[in-house]
RNA sequence: GCCCUUGUAGCUCAGCUGGUAGAGCAAUUGAUUUGUAAUCAAUAGGUCCGCGGUUCGACUCCGUGCGGGGGCACCA
């Protein structure tokens, strides 16, 4: 019999104290510690690897989504929406069925037709680009999609948000010539990057794969295609690695990689240059000398699966999310039953602004209600009681911050929905 | 999917060698009306993950299924 025996060993015991209180503070951060704490989602047996969004859990994923849409939309993306199911007879010819057939969902309709809950946005993607006839001028073409999509995965994967088997993409598809390879490359890398800041990702690692012994495609396509993504990466100026051989036989690949609170690395963004599906599922248009071409087709998610994305921004942020994308950023408390009307108004207002505000009336002292909102990360609690009805102004506290500071009602609703967005906007 | 491990109240956990369950917090109700991180009291809350088996008797032992955790493999 075979025993796998796993230990760690340590100069000295300051050294492991060290090692035990990070692994502590990381198990604070676990994203499903908090999103249960956080009330934000969960998971059922009935459906392992799908998420249960609670209200707040979902509120933060529409703003992500509300924010990349925005992004896409001043980037030029065309959003569509696609089935959910497609004909099996479509995955076949698209060379994914071949591929990953085990690793999808079917279902049977009454007439015995076979279909598939999508595992991913592509094939549909190319069916839209194939409606009426492309010109050259009519490239680049960016569609965008929140996609949601189901894949099969072994159960020992399942990790959380983090791996998932339905999970939603913030996907796109660039319809492109050759020559716009490197352009729009650079163009997507630089707006992943720009997104990631904003969401407080400094430290992005780059994953550069290139071609495999088996592929498609001829040489010379793979040396622009290739050119184009090392130099994105090479622009961006941070780390990366070089997995050689390791692309997709269409194409070659980089993946935009985050660290989780323990020290494990996922793949976010990516972005593929195909030189397959195109063709295999006829899509083409007319070149400026009018023959027919097949399109380059860039694949790229930004996020990529918002569902991870969020498990991986909860414990970036230890749950205590910038003001901007908080679920729920402020909670008014009233001292006293005296102050309910005030602190009511008080939460009206400022729901009307555009921020998400609750008011707790609870028979709670002032002192809990502090202590439950703070754990529940909360980032501003307005303190109300007769100074502040008096002065029509509100108490503000900050998480994690005992410092008190009184401002004017409309000042505070003024200054706080300019806070009220991301920093790049 | 594989190896190891685990499943008791909404949450965190007790429950000795088999005699059908208990605490703290949360919840509800009442009292209190509170000025910056836990006011007091009462009440309610459980098919001990499911299904089989052993036993007079199973939360406890055995088998099996499902889920969770850590690793491996996988990740369009």
């Amino acid at each position: 019999m075979l025993q796998r025996i796993y230990g760690t060993s340590w100069a000295s015991q300051k050294d492991l104290d060290e090692y035990l209180k990070r692994i502590e503070e990381a198990e604070k951060r676990d994203h499903r510690k908090l999103g249960r704490e956080m009330d934000l989602f969960h998971f059922r047996e009935e459906s392992p690897g799908s998420v249960f969004w609670h209200e707040k859990g979902w509120k933060l994923f529409q703003k992500l989504v509300t924010y990349m849409r925005d992004r896409q939309n001043k980037a030029g993306y065309k959003e569509v929406n696609t089935p959910e199911i497609l004909d099996r007879a479509l995955w076949e010819k698209s060379g994914h069925w071949e591929k990953y057939g085990e690793h999808m969902y079917t279902s049977q309709t009454p007439d015995k037709k076979i279909f598939v809950i999508k595992p991913m946005n592509c094939p549909g993607h190319v069916q839209v680009f194939n409606q009426g006839l492309k010109s050259y001028r009519d490239l680049p073409l960016r569609i965008s999609e929140f996609g949601k999509v189901h894949r099969y995965e072994p159960s020992g994967a399942l990790h959380g948000l983090l791996r998932v088997r339905a999970f939603t993409q913030d996907d796109a598809h660039i319809f492109c010539t050759e020559d716009q390879i490197t352009e729009e490359c650079l163009i997507v890398t630089n707006l992943i990057l720009d997104i990631y800041k904003d969401l407080g990702f400094e430290n992005v690692i780059l994953k550069y794969s290139d071609r495999p012994d088996l592929r498609v495609g001829d040489d010379g396509v793979w040396d622009k295609a290739e050119k184009a993504l090392l130099d994105a990466v090479k622009a961006s100026k941070l780390e990366y690695t070089i997995n050689k051989g390791e692309g997709a036989f269409y194409g070659p690949k980089i993946e935009f990689v985050l660290r989780d609170a323990i020290g494990r690395d996922w793949q976010c963004g990516t972005l593929q240059v195909d030189l397959n599906l195109p063709g295999r599922l006829d899509a083409s248009f007319v070149d400026n000398d009018g023959t027919k071409k097949v399109p380059v087709m860039l694949h790229r998610a930004l996020f990529g699966s918002l569902e991870r994305f969020i498990g991986i921004l909860i414990e970036n942020y230890a749950g205590k999310f910038p003001f901007w994308i908080a679920p729920l950023q402020v909670v008014v408390i009233p001292i006293s039953e005296e102050f309910d009307a005030y602190a009511k108004e008080v939460n009206e207002k400022i729901n009307d602004v555009g921020m998400s505000s609750e008011v707790d009336l609870k028979n709670h002292n002032l002192n809990y209600k502090i202590r439950e909102h703070s754990l529940s990360k909360i980032p501003l609690l307005l303190i109300c009681g007769k100074k502040e009805v008096d002065s029509n102004s509100v108490t503000i506290r900050r998480l994690d911050t005992n410092k008190q500071e009184n401002m004017e009602l409309n000042l505070f609703l003024e200054k706080f929905s300019a806070l009220n967005k991301a920093s790049s906007n």
